[in-house]
DNA sequence: CTGAGACTAGACAGGTCTGTCTGGTAGCGT
DNA sequence: ACGCTACCAGACAGACCTGTCTAGTCTCAG
């Protein structure tokens, strides 16, 4: 009930295993491709387990999403550079370096987004917190930078940020890679 | 295999029904959500009248896609304007008036996308036979326009149009749009 | 030793999925 | 009158879906 969303409520290790089997399941095929039997059969758990620890297939799938907002949370973390713009910089070029990777399905939160139409599901609230938390971190580094419209900016990198993790997806990637540099140069400029 | 991808291959008004309702549909809850029955129910037609028009679900989602195309392009030819500079101004608006609406979920294209993995699968390359069209689109208008840089500045667009159905589909539609209007000013000055 | 909790294996219910098949009706060109 | 095609209604097969349930194993704290 309360809003620990950082801690897992249990490390145990079939639940690890669980979520860890539908991450990838589900990244790589889409939530409504992948029932419950592959995930289980594949994560080498029981069906009991499983509803165990999730007690529903939304549960599960809200568990996911917002397990890859906390790896990107922590992914972002580890990669500070000397200045809030260097920072800044490393956060778009790691993103293309990862679109550009050979198991690249696109952004989990818009995929899985395209699956949950009604905004007032869980999944979805979940999808919009993480969205906030990225726009925030624009806002943040452009402000430390000293940037002079850091909030319309940081608007406009969450709008490069969609740009670029779905034409990573269905598009030649070293264009898009071009294209994200030039783009940002365009957008920043000021 | 030929180019015809503008007429349907037979204005049966049963199948024309079906496609209706599938676009509907499909685009309201998703591909994989909605199911054969609901949409022969929904059309007031028999299923065997609907596996005489399409050999198999995929093949109607083809379709689907398809048909989503060709409007795009029968909308954007009505609103040529004065200039190619106009044009381009009124496709954006456009999209950002269709985005504010209320019946909005995002783009069916990159929608329908997230649901096919596979880019070898006839669906993804429908799609992505009507991305290059968006994008040539861009080009021929600010060639025209004797924009200095068409083709780099085409991709741009399109990675803004990426933005901007993602973001009409998951964060207000006010600040989306003054997002893009700003983005816009920013990427074609110069 | 006892009892609680995490776990496994798998049957089961009730529903939905795609796709096929039967059988019958209505219009239409020849 | 004939045959062709489009269409309707709905049963059916076989697979898959989520979620529940039974029954038993293992570990570990007290």
């Amino acid at each position: 009930m309360s809003a620990e969303t950082a801690k897992d409520p249990r490390p145990s290790p079939a639940r690890t295993r669980v979520l860890e089997t539908a991450a990838r399941l589900f990244y790589a095929e889409g939530v409504h491709s992948v029932g419950i039997d592959r995930i289980i059969a594949a994560a080498g758990v029981a069906k009991a387990t499983f509803y165990h620890h999730f007690p529903s297939k939304d549960e599960l799938v809200r568990a996911y999403i917002a397990e890859q907002g906390a790896a990107q949370r922590a992914m972002v973390g580890t990669l500070r550079a000397d200045s809030p713009r260097e920072t800044l910089a490393a956060v778009f070029a790691f993103m293309c370096e990862f679109g550009s990777g050979s198991g690249y399905r696109g952004c989990p939160f818009v995929n899985t987004a395209a699956e949950y139409p009604d905004p007032a599901h869980p999944v979805r609230q979940a999808i919009a917190e993480h969205r906030r938390w990225h726009r925030d971190l624009y806002r943040d580094l452009l402000a430390a930078d000293g940037h002079a419209d850091a909030e319309r900016t940081a608007d406009i990198l969450l709008l490069v940020r969609d740009g670029l993790v779905v034409g990573f997806d269905l598009d030649d990637p070293a264009t898009v890679r071009a294209t994200v540099q030039e783009t940002l140069t365009r957008v920043l400029t000021r």
